[in-house]
DNA sequence: TGTACATCAGTGAACGCGCGTTCACTGATGTAC
DNA sequence: TGTACATCAGTGAACGCGCGTTCACTGATGTAC
């Protein structure tokens, strides 16, 4: 009769975000190649037969796991930026933002940007969510330069790209080990970021 | 009696570059984590155990190509600089033909920089080669700012690590697929190339 | 308040599969005399 | 020029393993009347 104390539920609640959590962690200890939908499903306490009720399969749950990290990219760089008036400012606290989100999230950067074989870019939910999260710099570098999106376009696409691919460039050679490696802890990253975003990358302006 | 035309041969002759090529081609095919010694060796017309022979493990064939692969890196980068006698010339060439490795081979980069679950820099030999190819940057900024390294050296570091940010940030975005899928036969990859390095990076120099 | 029923979200066994690695072996090659 | 022998670089079968996915099923939950 008394049946207080069980824990135990034929349904989990949320095992759908019990999942995604428990993929991070196993990506987390063994690279996304040692991933097995399996295991995520031993590990959530569940058979391995569960997952497939939530996700179509493997590669969908990682899509999950990729838009998932897009918004909280997204996310982070609406709320720092939002108390910047100066257009200038708000561009450097994108870039710190974005290699700050690489640093505290390792394995979303890594299934947001390097899921095998190849990325997963081509589903829409993830194309539309890194969009969403990417419009941050566009829409800065508008604000800061109106002028350089006149002609072809050519001068603001060099000026996003190349924001982009210094901030990027920066996560990536943290985040996948060499950097890391060659100044391990000499130099914290924060302070890396500092070093390169005090140097004014865009400089042309007119 | 006539053995002229026996071209299978017991002994293969050159097996391990063979299977390194072949590793290539599969990772080209199917991703990083697609990639198996045992399909490697089948390709390679040779039983699963041959690989063995010649490399202590899956590991050590991967970290091989990674080898390679820098010292290729690295051979490009002294080529395309020797003719340059300006350090500021020498710099963009550097960046160039950065990108243009990694445009041109896609694979080796995967594997030079991605490898799982944590990349090969553990292993000297890779660590060495790497350590090879990236000096032709540092020795360049120093030719071009010998005054950067006075003082705690951060200028210096934050110099390198803002050219070398830059380049594989680009190159990562290419090779991982948001650049190619977001600017599609748009602008071509050597044109990108242009307008980014047509900026100035480094523009205190005094 | 009760009951019938549809739907949801699990189970557990099974499928076919290919993997990395090891083993004892053997054919081919190179070398010393 | 022959020959004995060590070494190199293959073979093929086997090991134990865990994978992704499917299947028929069933317990739990929500809803209409």
């Amino acid at each position: 009769m008394a049946e207080t104390g069980r824990t135990d539920k034929y349904h989990h609640g949320d095992l759908r975000q019990t999942l995604m959590n428990n993929c991070l962690k196993m990506i987390e200890e063994k690279g996304v190649s040692g991933f097995t939908l399996r295991e995520v499903a031993r590990i959530s306490g569940v058979s391995p037969a569960a997952p497939y009720h939530h996700f179509k399969n493997k590669t969908e749950l990682l899509a999950a796991v990729a838009v998932m990290g897009f918004k909280m990219l997204d996310e982070a760089q609406r709320k720092e930026t939002e108390k910047c008036d100066n257009p200038g400012a708000k561009l450097k606290v994108l870039g710190r933002s974005y290699v700050m989100f690489a640093v505290n999230h390792k394995v979303y950067f890594h299934v947001m940007f390097r899921a095998n074989p190849e990325p997963l870019w081509e589903n829409t939910q993830v194309m539309n969510a890194a969009k969403q999260a990417l419009s941050h710099l566009e829409n800065t570098i508008r604000e800061l330069y109106p002028e350089a999106e006149k002609g072809n376009g050519n001068h603001f696409k060099a000026a996003v790209l190349t924001c982009w691919s210094m901030v990027h460039g920066l996560a990536s050679l943290w985040v996948d080990g060499p950097l890391r490696a060659a100044e391990s802890g000499k130099l914290e990253i924060e302070k890396l970021i500092d070093l390169i975003l005090g140097q004014d990358i865009i400089h042309r302006g007119s």
